[in-house]
DNA sequence: GTCCAGGATTCAG
DNA sequence: CTGAATCATGGA
């Protein structure tokens, strides 16, 4: 088996930081679904077609690459500029006690700036289902249908290996009902090769429409790829454990998604995707108190 | 064996 | 339009 061409190692410099308790939930916290925790304590991922590893230094984070001249992309992959960092502030955590609780939960916590097309194949695989099965699913799909990139590691699918892929091969990645979803999108994007650089121009209200019209496709998914694949930090995805936060510590109960989304873009305004990110997190983890917020 | 999952779609009322 | 049933699979 070939092995990986790593490049040697380059400083990652953050303008806000990652802390160390951050990291699991920042890598395999459910808004990526590639990236897994070496035996040596480092962290290894596939963005694109590109595997990476981050490790800890005495002189700072540090990063290696399967491929040259990677240091834009990983830059921006970060946010190492500290554009969300600036727009915490905007945030509501002086009133809001939930809010603050989990931001001081996972400091340096930020919504990563993935490929939109893998933010929506991911999501595509997450309907009614664990993030761990999800990365089962989607590591499946990288196996059977990606290049091959060394080491065991595999890019992602392309949207037209996806439509070529045969019933055979889609059922052996344990997708279930999904498969349907992942064919049926991936043969309405292999015609358009450029549907994100396009997409990416529409007003946010109208790319939502444009990714529902996708299958498999819903409010909550094209919420996701908005807000992970697009960066629209104010699109507010609405799932089961947002529910759950804004039932219990907020006092919403009995509220439906749509309300709730409402809800959480006027109380958290033009950065409501990153506080949902945070909420998201705590809940998940059974982090979240009951204080009321206002 | 039972329950349920970062929901979407289809169907009934 | 709203709410319920259905969907395929595997981990807990």
């Amino acid at each position: 088996m070939k092995r990986v061409p790593w490049t040697s190692w380059h400083p990652l410099a953050l303008k806000y930081a990652i802390p160390s308790e951050t990291w699991a939930e920042q890598l395999d916290g459910g808004q990526c679904f590639r990236w897994s925790l070496t035996s040596t304590g480092d962290w290894e991922g596939v963005v694109g077609n590109v595997v990476y590893q981050l490790r800890p230094a005495p002189t700072g984070l540090q990063w290696r690459a399967s491929q040259p001249d990677q240091a834009t992309r990983l830059q921006d992959y970060f946010d190492a500029v500290g554009a969300q960092g600036d727009l915490l502030a905007n945030l509501p955590w002086r009133s809001d006690t939930v809010l603050a609780e989990a931001l001081r939960l996972y400091p340096g916590l930020r919504i990563l700036r993935q490929p939109a097309d893998e933010v929506l194949l991911g999501f595509l695989c997450s309907s009614n289902k664990r993030i761990l099965q999800i990365r089962q699913m989607v590591a499946h799909l990288a196996q059977h249908l990606g290049e091959p990139l060394g080491d065991g590691h595999h890019a992602w699918p392309t949207w037209s290996a996806l439509a070529q892929a045969p019933a055979s091969v889609l059922k052996q990645c344990a997708l279930g009902y999904r498969a349907a979803y992942i064919q049926g999108t991936a043969q309405v994007l292999v015609r358009q090769p450029q549907w994100a650089q396009e997409w990416s121009t529409l007003s946010t209200p109208a790319l939502l429409e444009r990714l529902q019209s996708l299958p498999g496709v819903g409010p909550k998914v094209a919420s996701c790829v908005a807000l992970f694949g697009f960066a629209r930090l104010e699109s507010f995805p609405v799932d089961t454990w947002v529910v759950q936060a804004m039932s219990e510590a907020y006092g919403l109960k009995g509220w439906k998604p749509a309300q709730l989304e409402k809800f959480g873009q006027v109380h958290f305004g033009p950065a409501a995707g990153l506080a949902q990110q945070y909420l998201f997190s705590a809940m998940r983890q059974g982090r979240l108190g009951q204080s009321s917020a206002t």
